[in-house]
This record gives C-alpha cells, structure tokens and sequence, in this order.
RNA sequence: GGGGCCGUAGCUCAGGUGGAUAGAGCAAAAGUUUCCUAAACUUUAGGUCGGCGGUUCGAGUCCGCCCGGCCCCA
C-alpha cells in the first residue's frame, strides 16, 4: 500500500494535468497554473481560476473555456470529478472514499528533506531570571526544531551562552561591590541559599536574586557614575582569566545558565549543547576568523578617520548595506577588544564546519530544582535528554559530533536583523556564498507590556514599576532586564499553574489530587505555549495578563479539550463494548470537510518551516479543534443506531485524534488526561 | 538621514503563489446540559480592510505617494 497522498500532492497533481490540458485545447503554455482550496466543499475540493486568465486572449467567455478544460482534462488518480462552477472556475473533487481509507490507515507525511539543520534559540544572558520575552523566543525555537524533525530533518538545538559579556559583569559587579562577595567560596554559598552575606534569602532562587541585583546595579551607575568603572574592571579580570572575580562570573553564569534550563524544561524544551563565549574566545575561535577575513581583504585596519585603529568589515560596496551612512562594521575596537558580532561571525563558521577547529565537550547536568521550579514538574523526556556545553580543555568523551551543519537557524528577535545581516555577510565575503544562503534567522518581534500589565506589575510587586505619565500613554513599553521591569517566565508559569488548578478542582472536587496536578501542569503549559505561539511572529506581543491567563476560546486549552473529547468517545466505546468496523457509505460534507482538514498538517507544517511562520500550525491546530468540536455536537456517536453512519462518524473522530494528536506534539502542548 | 516591521469589527488577531459572500477569539445581547457534550455549541449585533492614485476581467493581497505607531543603524 503507497502512502497516502496529502492534499498538497493532489494540488501539485491537478495543476499539471490542467497545465496539460491547457497546452493541448488551445497550444497555450502557462507558467503556473493556480490550484486553491474551494470556500466550501459544496463546490468541491480543488479549484482553479485558469480560465479566467485564458478569456481575453482567446476571446472567449471563462465559462465556455472553463467547460472545455473540464472536459479535456485527464483526471489524477484519486480525483473523481472535474466540472465548471461559478462563473469560470474549474472544480475537482476527492474520490472521497478512497481518499478517507488510506487516510485512515496510514497518517500522511511530507517528503523528507536531507542534512543537519543547527538551531540556536534561547541564548540568554546567564545573568539573572528569564523573562517572557525569552519564552517567546524558545518556544519559537522549540517549535521549529519539533517541527523540522516531524518533517524528516535531523536537528541540533544551540543555547549560546554569553558568559563574558557585559550583562554577566555587571551583575558580578553587584555581587562584588554591593553584596560584598569577594570569593568564589562567597558566591557558591550565595548560590546555594539565593542570599547575599547579610541578607535575606530569595525564596524563588539565586536567578531572582540576580533579576534584582541587576536591577540595582543599573541604579548605582545611573546615581554614581563612578561606579561604571566596576564593569570594566570586571570584564578585564574575566578576559585575563585564572583570578576570583573570573571564578565568580563562571559560578554566576552556570547557576543563572542551569536555571534557566529548569525554566524551560517545565515548558518542555530541551537543548543538545550550550555553546559556552568564553570557549569560543580560549579556543582560538576568533583569531582564527580573523586570519581568514583578514586574509581575504574584506576585513582591514582603519588608519585614519572616525574608526582609525579599528579593524572593519567593509560592506560599502555590499548591495544589502547600500545607502547607509556608515555600511562598515567594526569587528576590532581600537583597543583591542573583539566586538559581539565578530564572536558570531566565528560562531556561524563553526556551526557550518569551516573554521577547522572544534571544543572541547563536558556533559552540563542541570540542577532541575531551581527555586521556583521542581525537578518532578520537569517531563522526563527532558530530563532524559543528554546536555552538553563547550569547554576548552578537559572534554569528555562520549560527546555526539557537534556542528557541521547544513543549514542554520538562528533564532533571534527583530532588534538584532542588523548584526544577523553582517554575520551572513562575513561568511559570503570569505567566499561561503552557498553558506550564507543556508544561514537564515528567524526573526520575531519582542514581547512588550501593555500600560495595564505594566500597572498590575505595580501594584503586585511595587512602585518601581510603576511607568511614567509619557510610558503610560504609549501603546506599549519594552521588558528591560536594565530596570528589571518585566514578567518573570517563571512567575508567569505560576499564575498559570494557580489559575488552571483552580478550574481542575471546579471540576472534579478534590479526588485524584495525584492526577489533577499533572493536568493542571500540562494545561498551564498548553495555554503559555499556545498564547506565544498564535501571533504571527512579526507582531509586537503587547502582553496582558488576562488575554495569557484565558482558557477559553482561541488558547491551548480549546485544543487540549478538542483531543481530549476525542478520547473521551474511544473510552466509552470500549466501556460500552461496541464495535468498530470500516466505514463505508457516502461521505456527507460536513465530515468529509474536517478530514481533509486533519490530512493538512504535513502541508502545513511544510508551509510554516519554509516561511518560518509558525503561528500558521497554531491557527491549524485551532481551526482543527474548532471543526471537531462542531462535529463533536452535531453528530453523536455511541448513541447513532445506524452502524455505517457511526463507523463514518468513528473513523473520522479517530483520524482527528491522531492528527491533532501530532499537531499539539509540534506545538509541544501536552495532552492532558482529562478536562 | 537610511533601513525594517505594523495599521483589517469596540479590543486582540487570521487572511500561502491576486480569485467565489472579508474570518476567528474576547467583550455585548439571547439561547442550549437526562446525552461521547458547557474549558463546549448555536444565534444576533458589529467592517470606507489607515488615506489617495495606479496595474488587472478581478486588489485586504501587487506598484507609487501620503498619514499614523514601533524598532534598528549611527
């Protein structure tokens, strides 16, 4: 038995054999024949204008035309009918019951695609706790990773982790100056009881305490501004390395790295490496990149003017970087320190396997007790999932062969399009064009707070939040680790837990508390998941906490419930003890309509990795659910006294099952065992 | 100054390669529970698709100009 053909396969299939046609009634040639999706099945399954853009150059009405391609056209397999609709369209229909038994006996997939694909996501500055802007970029990333892998592709998942950047100095700074850390015997006791010396500790954990640190470093600047000094002093004993403040950052980034893993692993995401900036600047990385781009002339040191002494990348004569006033990047400053996008540069070359060195690797067992999440809210495939981070020296062995990778996928928000730009330019000037067509970055627009969330924020956790009369009349204001203004994810993910709790005991009273936690779990993760998702990724999330906190209507839970009514139906059924047989009979419309619906999600799934629109298999899931639920009312099952209508009805509730089954595996939303 | 994104119902958003009556959710109004059935379903109401021009048999979708909002590069 083949497998069955998706819709998409058809599609292809009908415009060819019309193009055919076409080409043979009147000898003309078109480029591409347009195939849709009719607006009802009333008037079939496929539809094609072609004879509206064949009318006026043969003079012709598009109804006369539409009949003689309808009559000409030699049907694909699996079609069985061609007919004229409206005022011109040519309409095809399914054989609808061959198309439903295949269906129903094998789940329909995309053609595979070939190589390693590397996507980095996450990538948050292990210096204090994530916020909901850094969900939206994991669970983009995360779904995008299901999703590829679903579509036959092996992925690697990078969580990139500037560990020597500025963001860590600071708080370090903090640690140092204001909480009067001076050893890194200090800061591991700091981290092990979230409390500085003196103070109290922080009951969600030592990424909280930092989230305030942080907070109050930035003030200390803004008040003192000597105080700035604090950074590049710490930068400087972080670069030169072997030193205590060096030992304290490294303890800081991996505590804040490890609880940044629990955080996403309660939401079920798991990462294969963290590639580690402090390796990539001991293992040569850079200095290796820089040899090459300086040995291919597109990266020079400026002698005089603004930039003298720096070396740049020119991208003067790069069409991408036309009209800008000042198109060269500096990769060098003048005093020597190597700027961010450089280190990427490196980075990307490493990812496809042309810098010609490699890491070290170390396995990173994350501590999945961070504060505020525990270890047994963590699902297993992601405790079970193997870790590794780089290392410069002292690798394990055992570790998988990193890198090498065919295509690349970083994910990273809008703000960053213009270094993104620079890095595949860095590659193409080194004369990997083929590479830097294969680098793609998957840009997405920043989660904001609405003035209301922004005022709730205020009243919660205190006046510091409180926005300015100008903020106020904004339509939004941006998260900023800075001022520490932002919804924690963690804390987000507990009012989500609180809420849905609440509705699992409304519902079933206080028996199998067991049972209702781990529902309760696995809605509050549905519904973040989902409410993350269903934006397309151009648009600005201006977050509020009632639109997160919703469970009905267009959110996870609507979908969650759809699968679970599903399984409701086969549960009674075997209770009942009736029998499930092939259907047969004709298909009537309604349930003909939502299988061709469910067949959809290799299509779509293809669609959104291509577009890198992923809020496109949120919408299907949604509009899945929303056909099953109308079905789910319309038509009974266990009680339907007609056995061919009833199987009809079953193989249909059985096919959404599966397929919405897989849907919510791609979007990583679990399935609750009941709602 | 240059570049990018956004503008569709009161609010939040969908609307592959131009195609048949512009769709959801929330909010509002009215209804549905002896059921596999209420985290649901049904109905009502709500639109100059930011504006003007152009291309086309056909434009929310493509092109040009303008208006408003946000972001990026200095």
């Amino acid at each position: 038995m083949p497998e069955s053909p998706t819709l998409e396969e058809m599609r292809r299939a009908l415009a060819l054999a019309l193009g055919e046609a076409v080409l043979r009634l009147y000898g003309v040639s078109i480029e591409r024949v347009v195939v849709e999706r009719p607006p009802n099945v009333a008037l079939g399954d496929l539809a094609s204008p072609v004879a509206f853009d064949l009318a006026k150059a043969l003079k012709k009405a598009p109804r006369a035309i539409a009949a003689e391609i309808a009559g000409a056209v030699s049907a694909p397999a699996g079609v069985s009918g061609v007919r004229v609709e409206g005022g011109g369209y040519v309409n095809a229909s399914l054989d609808r019951a061959a198309f439903a038994a295949s269906l129903a006996e094998v789940a329909p997939a995309a053609a595979p695609r070939g190589g390693k694909t590397v996507v980095e996501h996450t990538n948050i500055n292990p210096n204090k706790a994530a916020h909901i802007g850094h969900l939206r970029n994991a669970v983009l990333g995360d779904v995008l990773v299901r999703t590829l892998r679903f579509l036959g592709g092996e992925v690697e998942v990078q969580n990139y982790l500037d560990d020597t950047g500025v963001q860590v100095a600071d708080v370090v700074a903090g640690m140092l100056h204001i909480g009067g850390v001076r050893t890194e015997a200090a800061a591991l006791e700091a981290i092990a009881e979230a409390r500085l010396p003196g103070g109290e500790p922080n009951p969600k954990g030592f990424a909280y305490l930092c989230w305030d640190l942080y907070a109050e470093v930035g003030r200390t600047y803004e008040g003192r501004p000597e105080t700035k000094a604090w950074r590049s002093e710490v930068l400087h004993a972080i670069e030169e390395g072997g030193n205590e403040v060096a030992r304290i950052a490294a303890a800081v980034a991996h505590a804040v790295s490890s609880s940044h893993l629990a955080t996403m692993g309660r939401i079920g995401i798991a990462y294969d490496l963290l590639p580690r900036e402090s390796d990539i600047l001991k293992k040569n990385f850079w200095s290796r990149a820089f040899e090459m781009l300086r040995g291919s002339g597109a990266v020079i040191l400026e002698s005089g003017g603004k930039h003298a002494g720096c070396w740049v990348l020119r991208l003067s004569e790069s069409e991408e970087f036309a009209g800008m006033e000042e198109p060269d990047k500096i990769l060098v400053r003048s005093n020597g320190t190597v700027t961010y996008t450089a280190k990427d540069i490196a980075y990307q070359l490493w990812k496809f396997g042309l810098l010609g060195i490699d890491f070290d690797y170390v396995r990173f067992p994350p501590s999945w007790d961070s504060g505020t999440v525990h270890a047994g809210e963590v699902p297993e495939f992601v405790r079970r999932h193997p870790v590794w981070r780089s290392a410069h020296e002292g690798g394990e062995s055992g570790a998988p062969s990193f890198g090498g990778a065919q295509r690349v996928v970083n994910v990273i928000d809008v703000r960053q399009s213009y270094p993104q730009k620079v890095v595949r330019e860095g590659l193409r000037v080194l004369g990997f064009a083929s590479e830097a067509d294969r680098s793609a970055h998957f840009s997405y627009e920043i989660v904001a707070l609405s003035p209301a969330a922004a005022r709730e924020l205020a009243d919660r956790f205190g006046e510091e939040y409180r926005l300015s009369a100008e903020e106020e009349k904004k339509p939004y204001v941006e998260m900023s680790g800075r001022k520490g203004l932002g919804v924690k994810a963690d804390d987000l993910v507990e009012l989500l837990l609180e809420r849905s709790r609440g509705e699992v005991r409304k519902r079933r009273g206080n028996e199998d508390p067991s049972d209702g936690e781990t529902d309760a779990r696995a809605i509050a993760v549905g519904a973040l998941r989902y409410f993350l998702l269903k934006f397309g990724r151009n648009k600005v999330i201006a977050f509020d906490f009632d639109e997160a906190l919703n469970f009905e209507g267009d959110t996870g839970p609507y979908l969650q419930y759809s699968l679970v009514r599903a399984g409701n139906i086969f549960r009674k059924l075997e209770e009942k003890g009736i029998e499930a047989a092939s259907p047969d009979g004709a298909w009537e419309d309604d349930l003909w309509s939502l299988l061709l619906d469910a067949a959809s999600l290799p299509d779509v799934a293809d669609r959104a990795v291509e577009s890198l629109e992923l809020s496109t298999l949120a919408r299907h899931a949604f509009t899945l659910a929303q056909s099953f639920n109308q079905f789910y009312h319309r038509h009974p099952i266990l009680q339907e006294p007609d056995a061919a209508l009833r199987n009809r009805r079953l193989a249909v509730a059985r096919i959404f099952r599966r397929e919405m089954s897989r849907a919510l595996e791609l979007l990583g939303i679990p399935e609750p065992g009941r709602m």
